[in-house]
DNA sequence: AGGGCGTGTTACCTCGGGTAACATCAAGGG
DNA sequence: CCCTTGATGTTACCCGAGGTAACACGCCCT
C-alpha cells in the first residue's frame, strides 16, 4: 500500500513539494540534487518533473515564492515617503536584513546556476534583475536627471543592484560590522564619499615630482 | 603509431593543452566539457587530468592566465598619476575595454560555476576578488577615511567591483551607449550624483500631506 | 461498471566528471 | 646492451545527476 495518508491534491500537492524542496536547499544549499529533494518530499523523482517540468521549473518556482517577498519588500521601501537619503538607507536595510534572515534562500536568489550553458545570457539571477528594474523605476520616476535620465537610470538600477550582491555577500560571509553601519557604508558611497574625501600624503596624484619608491 | 609527431614535453605540453582549453572556452563559453577540451588538444581525457588533476584545476589555470593580465591593468590604472576622478575613470575604461575585447573569457572569469556545493562560499569569483582587494588596498592608500578607512575600503571595494561587474555585464549584452559613456555614468554614480540631484515633481517625500491612490 | 485524472512506482537512458590499467617512446645509467 | 624511469598516450570503466518511459493504484464522476 503506497499511500496510506490520502495524499493532497492538485496545487496543495504542489506547495507541500516546494516546502520540501526549500527545505533541502535551506539545509545543502542550491546545489540540492532533485533526488534529494524527491526523498525530503517522501516521493520518488519523476513526481517532481510532472509537477515542474525540470530542475529549473522547480527552482524557478522556488525562487519565485522568496523573491515576491523580496521584491514586494524593496519596492514598498523605494515608495516610503522619507528624505531620499533615509529612503536609500531604507531600502539597503531592507535587502540586508532580508539575506540575513535566510542565507541559503538568499544563495538560491543571487546563484541559480543551472542556465543552459548554450545561452551564457544573463549575469544577474532573475530575482535580481527584477530589483534592478525596480531601482530603475523608482530613480525614472523620482529623480531629474534632465536629459541623460533613461540611461543613467538604467545603468545605476544595475550598478547598484551589483553593488549591493557583492557588498552583501561580502558582509554575509565575514560579518565585518552590525547591519546598520553596513547602511551606511554603502549609503556614503553612493552620496559621494569616495569622491569627497582627502589625498593621503603618500598617495599618486598628477604629481608633478613625487618620488616613487620601488615595489 | 599514436605519437607521429613528437610532441612537446613538460611546461610546454601543459600550455599547449591551455591553448586548446582556450580556444574550446572561446567558443563555446564556460560550459565547455572535458571530453570537448581534450578533443580540441586532439588527445583524450585522462592527460587533462594528469596535467590539472580536475576541472577546477584547468579552470583555474586558465582563468590565471587572463586574470593575471586583467589584474596588471587595473592595478596599474589605479596607480596612475591623475586626479582621483580621471583615475576612477580610467580604471573602469580599463576594465570595461577588458571584457569588450573578450566577451567568453570574462564570462570564464565572473562565472566560473563548478565550485564544490558543500562549500556554498565566495559569490565574486577569484578574479573578481582579487581585484576587489586591488580597490581595498588602493582606497587605503590613497584616500584620507578617518577611523572608519578600514571598513570603509573593505567595503567599498567590494561594493564598486560588483557595480562595476552588474553594470558590465548588462552594457556588455545590450550596448546602450558607447563606452566612455559608460564610464562616465558609473562615474557620476560614484561622485553623488543621485544623491545631489533634484526631486522630480510628482515622487515621493517626507510628504506630510500626500493622498496614496491604493496600488 | 467504466473512464479520466492525479497519485505513485521501478527501471532505464544519457552525459559529464573522474579513475584504473595498460601500451609506448625517449633518455640515461649499470 | 639492457633495463629502469618518466613522460606521452590509449581503452574501458565507475558514479552521480538530470530526465524519461511504462506501468499500477485510488478516487470521483457519469
Amino acid at each position: 500500500m503506497p499511500t496510506p495518508p490520502a495524499q493532497p491534491t492538485g496545487e496543495l500537492r504542489r506547495e507541500q513539494l516546494l516546502n520540501a524542496a526549500d527545505r533541502v536547499v535551506q539545509r545543502e544549499g542550491p546545489g540540492a540534487s532533485m533526488n534529494a529533494i524527491a526523498a525530503e518530499a517522501g516521493i520518488t523523482k519523476p513526481i517532481l518533473y510532472r509537477h515542474f517540468g525540470d530542475r529549473n521549473g522547480l527552482i524557478g518556482a522556488l525562487t519565485e515564492r522568496h523573491t515576491s517577498g523580496l521584491l514586494a519588500a524593496v519596492r514598498a521601501a523605494l515608495n516610503e515617503p522619507l528624505e531620499r537619503r533615509d529612503r536609500v538607507e531604507h531600502v539597503l536595510d531592507t535587502y540586508l536584513a532580508a539575506i540575513e534572515s535566510r542565507p541559503q534562500v538568499y544563495r538560491l536568489l543571487t546563484h541559480p546556476e543551472g542556465g543552459d550553458p548554450t545561452g551564457a545570457g544573463n549575469a544577474l539571477a532573475p530575482a535580481l534583475r527584477q530589483i534592478a528594474e525596480e531601482i530603475t523605476k523608482a530613480v525614472q520616476t523620482q529623480v531629474d536627471l534632465g536629459a541623460d535620465g533613461p540611461l543613467l537610470s538604467e545603468t545605476w538600477g544595475r550598478a547598484v543592484t551589483g553593488m549591493v550582491l557583492a557588498a552583501g555577500d561580502w558582509w554575509l560571509e565575514q560579518r565585518p560590522c552590525p547591519r546598520a553601519r553596513m547602511v551606511q557604508a554603502l549609503a556614503d558611497l553612493l552620496w559621494g564619499r569616495l569622491a569627497a574625501a582627502g589625498d593621503l600624503p603618500g598617495a599618486v596624484a598628477a604629481a608633478p615630482q613625487a618620488a616613487p619608491q620601488a615595489d
